[in-house]
DNA sequence: GTCTATATCGGGATAGAC
DNA sequence: GTCTATCCCGATATAGAC
């Protein structure tokens, strides 16, 4: 058992793994079995025995892409940080996640783009609670260190300078730097500090 | 000549805005032919009539799109209003202009990501100038209305604010208001008031 | 479990009549 | 310019041997 279950299961991972990669990079329209295979070190028919059409595939990857993704959201929110402190590390924490993977977040807007009804299935079966970040958010406002402010336009903001600023590289790096991909890398390190100062500034009572 | 003529680019536009539909919500390759032609009223054989191939369709559409895009960024931008009315007149102005069309950044993004060398010689042959705005924003600063701040972090923030709420829609929506999308077209709207005082309250002297 | 060979089909592209 | 009919390839999926 040990043996055959090591390998299936090698092999189904690798599989996963391949298909994440180009599924991602083409979408589930562009991504081509074969491609897949290749990537994986198998060959097409095996895709079908482990994953019995492409449908399922894509599904398997977008759920495992999706839950790898929400509780990395949720921790750091809910962490027990000064509200100011939790901004600055949920900047730097989030940038650098998306930059490791930049490309997901434009992947899952153009899927739910493509298949509204289907793909939003999947999502809502994985609860996100930001109720308890709003909650604080509203406390500090009470307390008076921070200006009255709509807490989900703070929250939102937040992920706003986070995610696109990486996710529009493509065309914000030939924008403001003309192609130069080390000056958009460094631009993007920068904002680790920037945009955390930018928002406590905005929001600090003085 | 003047009525083939005029049957002739009235086919040919019709043609362009049924593949601009088609490709901005399923992407270059989820759009199908036949229902481009369904939605222009037509059939296959005359959109091969028109646009020799699929890929040369593909590029008329991606062109024209930029092409209306870009001058509509750039102009405000470089207007004569003092910064702060600026900021608040660019806000609502590019917030509307995304909502009527909140596919297009995703769209293109995705086909960015998907193709980047062909792709990106078309976005590179037209000119942006973000430099002047940047110029105006140094001046602030000397003459100390605003905080030092680098521009391009600044741009990049209010194009973020901008942009990503609406084409992150789909999840956004779900995250904070539970699938009511007439909660979140509100919120929107909220937002062409609370982004600018937001930056502003970030970077005014006091 | 993994492979080779093949069936099947959808969709881009072309031919040719009108 | 516009249509119908058809070609043809590429890609998913299956059959069957090992």
């Amino acid at each position: 058992m040990s043996e055959m279950a090591e390998k299936n299961s090698n092999t189904e991972q690798n599989i996963l793994e391949a298909a994440k990669v180009v599924f991602v990079a083409k979408g589930m329209d562009g991504a081509r079995m074969q491609e897949i295979a290749d990537k994986a070190g198998i060959n097409k028919a095996l895709l079908h025995y482990y994953f019995r059409s492409k449908d399922k595939l894509f599904e398997a990857v977008f759920v495992e892409i999706l839950s790898k993704l929400i509780p990395d959201i949720s921790e750091l929110l809910l962490s027990e940080l000064p509200l100011f402190e939790k901004i600055r590390k949920f900047t730097q924490h989030y940038i650098d996640t998306i930059r490791e993977n930049p490309l997901i977040p434009v992947f899952i807007l153009h899927e739910l783009n493509r298949e509204p009804e289907g793909i939003a299935r999947t999502f809502k079966s994985m609860g996100i609670q930001p109720q308890i970040f709003i909650d604080e958010i509203k406390r500090e406002i009470e307390k008076g260190t921070i200006v009255p402010i709509d807490p989900l336009h703070l929250i939102v903001n937040l992920l706003s300078m986070c995610i696109f600023p990486i996710v529009a590289q493509p065309i914000m790096q030939h924008l403001i730097f003309e192609e130069n991909g080390e000056a958009y890398s460094a631009f993007l390190e920068q904002r680790k500090k920037e945009v955390p100062e930018f928002i406590i500034n905005s929001i600090r009572k003085k």
